[in-house]
DNA sequence: GGAGTGACACGGA
DNA sequence: GTCCGTGCCACTC
């Protein structure tokens, strides 16, 4: 019945897993655990984690590419920052062709 | 125990 | 292509 704490950890895993210049959605992220239509939850963990672990939460960004979560950042541009150090060019908080840095838990 | 909240996604206009 | 309303699950008060 602790489906919650492999869902929990499943997405830590995750975003755990993503590899430096690549992104990906939250709606991946909980489709590919099981919670399709809750994408809400992979924030919501993110959100408590923030800070606790080593999360590169800064690649993982909305279905637009927005990075939604920056302002949870401590810096309003550290999320940027992150992301453009390791290649991903982003304009006006949005990711540039997210389809190209796009990252699937498959991979 | 019930209601409100949250780092979103999808369908329709 | 963007914007609005609805649904989703778990946590906190």
């Amino acid at each position: 019945m602790p489906n919650t704490q492999n869902f929990y950890e499943k997405v830590l895993d995750i975003v755990r897993q993503i590899p430096p210049g690549r992104v990906t959605t939250y709606g991946i992220i909980a489709g590919y655990i099981g919670r399709k239509g809750s994408a809400r939850m992979v924030g919501w963990v993110l959100n408590k984690q923030k800070g606790q672990s080593n999360i590169p939460a800064h690649r993982v960004v909305n279905r637009k590419g927005l990075l939604t979560g920056k302002m949870h950042f401590e810096g309003i541009n550290l999320m940027q920052e992150l992301l453009e150090n390791e290649g991903v060019v982003i304009v006006n908080n949005q990711i540039v062709d997210l389809d190209r840095y796009l990252w699937y838990p498959e991979d």
